[in-house]
RNA sequence: GGCCCCUUGGUCAAGUGGUUAAGACACCGCCCUUUCACGGCGGUAACACGGGUUCGAAUCCCGUAGGGGUCACCA
């Protein structure tokens, strides 16, 4: 396999970067450097009506953000270019040309409606729905009469009566699919743009794709494709068909599971770290046999084996991408947690963007007390509620903790000392609390539980000296009154 | 409905005829930490069902059931 692998990732400039097709792409990628091979992108834009402004960009921007580099594509260009279909039209004209010379392919005049009325009736009896070859064999006059009516032709694809396709899958092995089930195919448009299933098939053919990694939405897709090649005596590349994701309702992941952040934009947004997407995503659906599942780019590249390729189709399972983001947070630089969660507090508006350098490092010491509990960016924000809002709120778990007979006490002593303290660092608060543990006798959770509940309102929270540090003196004493006034002590 | 594909814990998954059926996420518990978090240890939990083949089946075959994909002048 190892000489000349080319494969090649076709997105539609429909849209943002789906997270199925980012995963195509980066099989795509790392079977291409795993053989030592090309990996291509190309634009698939024949679908005027639906593409969309700066969707090219959009899914190529994606693409770098996530690592994955190309080797040949629009905006690099390359020996098999041009590397977006609405510019290989010429090229497309002369293959279709030819397939009408020697009467592989006709002209159909049907109209919408005529094929709509067919497929219904077809459906009427129980059949399937299928092009039954109506004008398969117009003569040139009948044609003519349909030009003078104004109508446009499309050109359809003759199929194969009573042939078998039948290809090696590289994920699921033999798959056969009748020709009879397919009707003649339209191959270029009314419009004289070709249709997806002829274009990608010149295209592979003369962009030399030796294996074309691609969802299993596509197998049906399959034999059509394989029409076009024997139509030409060209050899077919190698197809492998990648299982889909899945919603937690066992669905194809649609635009409708709003619920699912389904766009790479949407991570990388919410403060997701492009190494952690990465790994997590060709973790779906492929596995490299062993226990280890923390992965570099270059380690993936190195052990991929598209024969690990799943055959059944998996759930997206955002718990579990929070969880291994966390995971490199946690090995991450302070400062790039920082540039990850800081917007997020500025969009929130607990920090103003021009804030002065002082509330600005208070804010990044805030972050960095919390480097080991994030899993993203924008979760900065209700983690460090505590250090913004003027009143706390204590959930059932904090009452529960202040209705214990020492939480006065110790408040009472730890407030008396703190009044007295000037220099309200961590290392002297720390100091304070073991003060306040010798005269109350208190230690341990009684004695730590009723300070963190008063002070942050909650009992799960980060180290406690240093977050009464960032708290401030004022806020920390106002709190410890409020809840000394509650508890009537 | 036709055709095609799939089926191991809640989720991702290892497993290719003989295993106490890995591991990870999530959940629960314990330990560490004077609290919290991190970390460590442990626990609950699975081969869809029925027939074969075999000394032996999660693994092979056939059914059944369930799920998914696709049936466009969309890609």
């Amino acid at each position: 396999m190892a000489e000349n692998v080319r494969v090649r990732y076709a997105p539609s400039p429909t849209g943002d970067l789906h997270i199925g097709n980012a995963r195509t792409a980066l099989f795509n990628y790392l079977f291409a450097k795993h053989f030592g091979g090309k990996f291509i992108i190309r634009i698939e834009d024949t679908d005027t009506k639906r593409n969309v402004a700066g969707g090219e960009e959009s899914q190529l921007k994606y693409l770098k953000w996530l690592g994955i580099e190309w080797d040949e594509g629009v905006d690099i260009g390359g020996e098999y270019g041009p590397y977006r279909q609405m510019e290989r039209l010429d090229i497309y004209k002369k293959y279709v040309d030819d397939l009408l010379e020697r009467d592989l392919a006709y002209e159909c005049f049907m109209t919408e409606d005529e094929l709509e009325a067919e497929r219904e009736a077809q459906r009427q009896r129980g059949e399937i729905p299928k092009y039954t070859g109506a004008h398969a064999s117009l003569t040139d006059e009948e044609k003519e009469a349909f030009r003078k009516e104004g109508r446009k032709p499309s050109i359809r694809i003759r199929v194969p009566k009573n042939k078998t396709y039948t290809f090696n899958d590289i994920v699921r092995g033999n798959i056969s699919i009748e020709s009879s089930d397919y009707g003649d195919w339209v191959i270029v448009k009314k419009d004289g743009i070709p249709t997806y299933n002829f274009a990608v098939a010149i295209d592979d053919h003369l962009m030399q794709i030796s294996h074309v990694l691609r969802g299993e939405e596509h197998i049906s897709n399959t034999p059509r494709q394989m029409m076009v090649y024997d139509a030409f005596g060209w050899e077919a590349p190698q197809f492998g068909h990648m299982t889909l994701i899945l919603n937690e309702e066992r669905k194809k992941l649609s635009k409708r599971d709003q619920h699912i952040l389904q766009f790479i934009e949407q991570y990388e947004k919410l403060g997701f770290l492009p190494e952690a997407m990465f790994n997590f995503i060709t973790l779906l659906g492929w596995s490299p046999g062993g226990e280890e599942e923390m992965f570099t780019r270059e380690q993936l590249i190195d052990i991929f084996d598209p024969k690990r390729l799943s055959t059944s189709a998996a759930i997206f399972d955002v718990k579990k991408l929070e969880w291994m983001n966390g995971e490199y947070i946690k090995k991450e630089n302070v400062e790039r947690v920082i540039d990850l969660a800081l917007p997020h507090l500025i969009e929130a508006k607990r920090i103003s963007k021009d804030a002065d350098e002082a509330k600005l490092n208070w804010v990044k010491e805030i972050i960095a007390l919390y480097q080991e509990q994030l899993r993203y960016g924008a979760e900065i924000v209700e983690l460090t509620e505590l250090f913004f809002k003027t009143e706390i709120a204590y959930d059932e778990a904090a009452e529960k903790v202040l209705q214990e007979e020492q939480v006065a006490d110790v408040l009472q002593v730890l407030t008396d000392k703190l009044i007295h303290l000037d220099d309200f660092t961590e290392e002297n608060i720390k100091e304070q609390i073991k003060q306040t543990q010798k005269e109350t006798k208190q230690r341990g959770k009684k004695l730590f539980m009723p300070i963190r509940v008063a002070t942050t309102g909650q009992t799960h929270g980060p180290e406690l000296p240093k977050a009464i540090e960032l708290l401030g003196k004022e806020v920390v004493i106002k709190r410890l009154d409020q809840v000394l006034n509650k508890i009537g002590a």
